[in-house]
RNA sequence: GGCGCGUUCGUCUAGCGGUUAGGACGCCGGCCUCUCACGCCGGUAACACGGGUUCGAUUCCCGUACGCGCUACCA
């Protein structure tokens, strides 16, 4: 295969959305797994809707997910006079033909065909028009759009992801290349960059399919080779439509503030919509690149299922080593002790934390409200796990252990174990039924990481005080 | 409406003419256990429908249904 050159081309009106990305990713192993070039084009020709902040918006968006990207990127709108030259290259060879139809009388037109449920096209007004009628015109000032023109036959085209795709050319209307104010249109940009940009394939999603043979119909127009084309599902919402902003449509630097790993991310959305072809699930970026191949790209649209994507997140937390994981959670920590008025853990706490919570946690965002109570004392209590876990007799044996662990001089798990153990027989109740109560005094809940090693980290001064105020407080 | 693309467990998917239709998430049991989480074991659950082709169709072809997409002088 010659050199691979493929492109990402977002317009900049909104947010990097996890569809977007997608494309972008895909685009990216598949560059990155040939050896080849990823370049990133901006279509920017919408003035209107086009905006500085979303451009560096997708631009974020990829750097977090470490999608890089070759060569300086690629603004359409800068290419403006390129586009123009190749309408005016269409006018001169005859594939192309000046309409001064009035667009409003042709939207007019086009609504009473539809009504009557006919089919619309351009009815082909201005096609056969002589030189000299031209000519005419254009003297007489008459303002005019560009359209081409689409001969019989059929278009087709090799899909990688869908294999050959034919359309009758009687289904390609007379499209407009360039609008009256002269601004070439779409199609036009894009076949013009992509052959300037040297793309060999065109990777970008379902959604462009029936763009496809308008395109190729230029590509030939031109002369230009036309590239290989992949169309991927779009990736859908769980109503199964089209994920837009509208719905479920979540910018990927949202899921990165909710903590979800960039990892994370770029290894469930390579496989929406791709498999390796066997049962393979969690993968590294160098294994994606090393086994990605457009032919594993399946054909139907497919649901983004946030709960896998949880999981997943959860299972890279694990694999972290203490110092990886509080080098993550570290951030959210600090605001979040910022926020409340907090002590900072020392990074020797943080590295402790880190260890007991690593398998506990499906987002980074979670850690310091699941941490909470090594920064402070509870402020409150599950109400339900008083009820369920504080009898009558438990302040008597909660001030049995505050004995013991008082007399507890080296603090450390066994020997809490053991003070703990000394007060269950003595009650002759099950060690659990000691802990419950224990764990709700100290934490303030009923779920917590093992309740000695939380006795460890937080301290004999805590413990003993925490214990302390609930045998005050409750009941 | 027209055209295009699609349709395997609830979800992501494997399958590429002969399989007890496999895996993962979720869910439900169980084990582990001081709770939670992890882990482990087990279970639930799918080839949209109808015709062909074939000795044999989830797999190939054609319809139907349904879904999505496009149908702009947006990109």
């Amino acid at each position: 295969m010659s050199k691979v050159r493929v492109r990402f081309a977002p317009s900049p009106t909104g947010y990097l959305h996890v569809g977007g990305a997608r494309t972008a990713l895909f685009n990216w192993l598949f560059a990155r797994h040939h050896g080849g070039k990823m370049l990133l084009r901006i279509e920017d020709t919408d003035r209107v809707r086009s905006t500085p902040e979303a451009e560096k918006a997708i631009f974020d968006g990829l750097r977090w997910l470490g999608i890089d990207w070759d060569e300086e990127p690629l603004f359409q709108f800068q290419q403006r006079e390129k586009h123009q030259m190749v309408v005016e290259e269409l006018l001169s060879s005859g594939t192309a033909y000046r309409c001064f139809c009035d667009p409003e009388v042709l939207a007019q037109k086009q609504k009473e065909l539809q009504k009557s449920g006919s089919k619309w096209g351009y009815p082909g007004t201005c096609r056969e028009l002589t030189k000299d009628q031209v000519k005419d015109k254009l003297s007489a000032g008459d303002p005019f759009a560009v359209r081409f023109r689409t001969t019989e036959g059929v278009t087709q085209f090799d899909d990688i992801v869908h294999g050959s795709i034919e359309i009758n050319n009687e289904e390609i209307d007379d499209f407009i290349l360039l609008r009256r104010n002269g601004t070439p249109v779409y199609q036009v940009a894009v076949v013009a960059d992509d052959s300037d940009m040297k793309i060999t394939h065109v990777i970008r999603g379902d959604d462009h399919i029936t763009n496809t043979p308008k395109q190729v119909l230029l590509y030939k127009a031109l002369g230009l080779p036309v590239p290989q084309f992949a169309h991927v599902p779009l990736i859908l919402g769980a109503d199964k439509k089209r994920l837009s902003k509208r719905h479920g449509a979540t910018s990927v630097t949202e899921y990165r503030d909710k903590g979800i790993l960039a990892q994370t991310m770029v290894n469930f959305l390579a496989l929406l919509g791709w498999s390796p072809g066997d049962d393979k699930e969690i993968m590294s970026i160098d294994e994606l690149i090393e086994v990605f191949d457009l032919k594993g790209i399946n054909v139907a649209g497919a649901i983004f299922d946030e709960t896998k994507l949880e999981w997943m997140n959860g299972q890279y937390i694990a694999s972290f080593s203490a110092s990886e994981l509080w080098d993550k959670i570290a951030p959210v920590t600090q605001s979040y002790c910022t926020e409340n008025n907090l002590e900072m853990p020392e990074r020797s706490l943080g590295l402790q934390l880190a260890d007991l919570y690593g398998e506990r946690l499906k987002y980074l965002n979670e850690a310091p409200e699941k941490m909470a109570f090594f920064l402070s004392d509870p402020a409150t209590r599950d109400e339900k796990g008083v009820r369920k876990h504080w009898k009558e007799d438990t302040p008597e044996q909660m001030k049995r252990l505050l004995e013991e662990l008082e007399r507890t001089e080296e603090w450390f798990e066994e020997a809490l174990e053991a003070a703990i153990d000394i007060v269950a027989e003595e009650f002759n109740v099950k060690r659990g039924k000691v802990i419950q109560p224990v764990r709700l005094a100290l934490t303030g809940g009923t779920a917590s990481p093992g309740i000695f090693a939380v006795m460890t980290l937080l301290g004999k001064e805590t413990c003993l005080r925490r214990i302390g105020h609930a045998i005050r407080n409750i009941g």
